[in-house]
DNA sequence: ACCCAGGGTTGGC
DNA sequence: GCCAACCCTGGG
């Protein structure tokens, strides 16, 4: 087995990155990788071949202290790209610290975000499960029940005598056995249905994924929604985690309260509304204004506040 | 079947 | 457009 080790070091790319609070903050896309010895682990594929890796920093913008065990040769560069795109670290996010400072409303917004950065899916496929799985869900749950799907169908990879797994493909998941109450026994409830259907759908067109990398983000929004089980804060939360599109600005309960609370004072503006604003005043920047806002009202005890209004 | 809500979606009007 | 129903688990 071939192991190594190397840095990424804060100036290698732009603007603030913390590991733990970007890794642990509920973003759809998949959940936390497997934590141990303060190092998260998940398998990468590089190039066709398996490659175990370990990512640990101490604090915000400290160093990246990367691992990675394989079988076959592999090239460091290749790995760091993967990070670099998992993590966001390619996009010049002082555009959005610009954005936040130059709008007076949001300019306590990022206090509450340092180090936040995006946490996309390395697989499309594991995003628009976890995704269709977190609707009406409460993180906890949703994260148990794609670690487990995970570890009882996803491919086994064994490194330094332990076992890592990768979320199965559209093949393998469509044919889950219906036995024991098939999926719904990892506790997805009524999202099997959904979950089966949009694999049969994906199945069904064998580029769905470079279709939907190379549509606009309107048209690939539609495209999605048609997807069972995805409405429109799923598909933007896929678009957003599964397919790197920016514009994209899911609307749950929270960011409808948070929106109207900050723009829509006195009104209750459908959850359309605030999506087409967003878009408008936004643009690019929506995705991240989302990540940080929920954040925000969450840490900023705006959230306790706004529930306790309830419109 | 203690009660309730959870980063919504669907199907019916 | 609005509204109930939805699986089921964790937490009060």
């Amino acid at each position: 087995m071939i192991s190594g080790q190397f840095t990424i070091e804060n100036n290698e790319y732009i603007g603030d990155f913390d590991l733990n609070i970007t890794i642990n903050s509920g973003q759809t896309s998949q959940p936390p990788w497997k934590l141990e010895n303060n190092t998260y682990y998940e398998i990468f594929e590089v190039r066709d071949s398996k490659v175990l890796v370990g990512v640990s920093q101490e604090g915000l913008n400290e160093d990246l202290v990367v691992e990675y065990y394989c079988v076959d040769e592999v090239d460091i560069e290749n790995i760091r790209k993967i990070l670099f795109y998992i993590f966001d670290l390619d996009y010049n996010i002082t555009d959005v610290y610009d954005f936040l400072d130059d709008n007076e409303e949001l300019n306590e917004v990022y206090d509450f975000n340092k180090g936040l950065r995006l946490y996309k899916a390395q697989y499309p496929y594991e995003c628009i499960i976890s995704s269709i799985c977190s609707a009406n869900n409460s993180i906890k749950r949703w994260t148990k029940s794609i670690n487990d799907i995970k570890q009882t169908y996803g491919e086994k990879y064994v490194f330094n005598k332990k076992e890592y797994y990768v979320f199965p493909e559209e093949e393998v998941f469509v044919n889950i056995p219906d036995t024991d109450n098939g999926l719904k026994s990892f506790g997805v409830g009524y999202r099997a249905k959904y979950m089966l259907n949009s694999t049969r759908m994906i199945l069904d067109q064998p580029d769905f994924h470079d279709v939907i990398n190379n549509l606009s983000y309107n048209e690939a929004f539609e495209k999605i929604t048609e997807l069972e089980g995805v409405g429109p804060k799923v598909a933007d939360c896929i678009l957003l985690y599964g397919y790197n599109k920016r514009e994209a600005y899911p609307v749950d309960v929270w960011i409808n309260r948070i929106t109207s609370h900050i723009y829509f004072k006195g009104e209750k503006p459908s959850n359309q509304k605030i999506m087409n604003f967003a878009q408008e005043k936004f643009g690019d920047y929506s995705g991240y204004i989302q990540l940080y806002l929920f954040n925000y009202a969450r840490l900023s005890g705006l959230t306790e506040k706004l529930k306790a209004k309830k419109s």
